[in-house]
DNA sequence: CTATTAACCAAGCAATCGTTTGCTTGGGGA
DNA sequence: TCCCCAAGCAAACGATTGCTTGGTTAATAG
């Protein structure tokens, strides 16, 4: 018989960290943190960080993966339940991304907060791992009935910089991230008064 | 008589280790950019950057205060230069945002790239900073002709985020700030294909 | 010519950084 | 019972951090 009670709660352990590093990455940036800040932040030491991941580098590369893959399966479950109506469906896409976003877990903050360049040695995966994630939102704004002078890039980029900083601003008593998403999508289809 | 060339001469070193410190800022953030860095790409030493500037935060502060100067002296130029029509306001003001962030100069790129969290003692007068500049997008978004229903706060703060995002996606060669300007205020009005 | 001062260098401070090492511990399999 | 191994502790490594200090240089003022 295996002994999956073991394994269990060294993964727990291992989650713990990952939290942990994800708080304060951004609380404080990569850099304004450091590996002893995030053992007492689990109560260790920070040697014994370096038993479940090989570098500080790494550390973050693993909270990244866990935002991209938060972010990712959200969006693409999101899709898949979702109706053909073009803007409906990035709606859905858009509500997907800012609950997970907003609604506290710190791993897909660190993937919008963090940016490659803090991190010169993991710069690539990163970088990759965020075009990989917003890959989905070019295929739903290509999908979009516009006017044929409308930019979709232009598009696409205005609605991921608007809802990627929402962290900055949002405050959990007001808009739920969902109406902001409804938000955001009925301004991108027009505001003008008539 | 006084000596104008003696003290202009030193502010120009003193802008030199400005320009080089918001550079550096900019590409590895402010906890990966230490003094030493800034002072060999000014071409001193570390220990002589104290003669110009207090802390490491108050070199910080002194880039950051550069950044929102830069870029409330554009906004406020194109808005005193604007016509009247709300819409036109608000791009003319876009586009002096964007013109100032992404043509060159690293200091307005500082103010949307450094996150207050990441320098704890200069935090208050960081958000002091930002806030302040915000406010002229407050009252020209206040004087847009909306639907009823719209948010005037979100569509604010969605419109800074977008252009606050650019700098991590803009090229050189493709579209003009002034181009962009223009797009992301069609895109706000109504993009949907009649 | 002397005195002053702005501007910087050279060297080093204590503290902290990411990381490594050797050792302990507690629980499960043979 | 013996052993093993995951998991973490305790301590330290060299390097780097922000910052300080005392002296040097070049230019200006009187």
């Amino acid at each position: 018989m295996s002994a999956p009670a073991q394994t269990l709660r060294s993964d727990n352990r291992r989650e713990l960290i990952l939290e942990s590093a994800a708080e304060l990455f951004v609380r404080h940036g990569y850099g304004g943190t450091s590996m002893r800040d995030i053992a007492k932040a689990t109560g260790m030491l920070s040697g014994s960080l370096y038993y479940h991941f090989a570098s500080k580098e790494a550390l973050l590369l693993s909270v990244f993966e866990e935002g991209v893959r938060l972010l990712s399966d959200a969006v693409d479950h999101a899709l898949a339940t979702s109706p053909d109506d073009p803007w409906e469906r990035l709606q859905a896409a858009a509500q997907a991304h800012l609950s997970v976003l907003l609604d506290g877990s710190h791993f897909a903050q660190v993937v919008v907060r963090v940016l490659p360049g803090d991190a010169p040695g993991a710069q690539a995966e990163l970088i990759a791992l965020r075009d990989q994630y917003e890959a989905r939102f070019h295929t739903v704004v290509d999908a979009l009935p516009l006017t044929p002078d409308t930019d979709r890039s232009v598009l696409r980029l205005m609605l991921l910089g608007a809802m990627n900083h929402t962290p900055v601003w949002f405050q959990p008593g007001r808009a739920t991230p969902a109406q902001l998403a409804r938000h955001f999508i009925r301004n991108l289809r027009g505001t003008a008064a008539p």
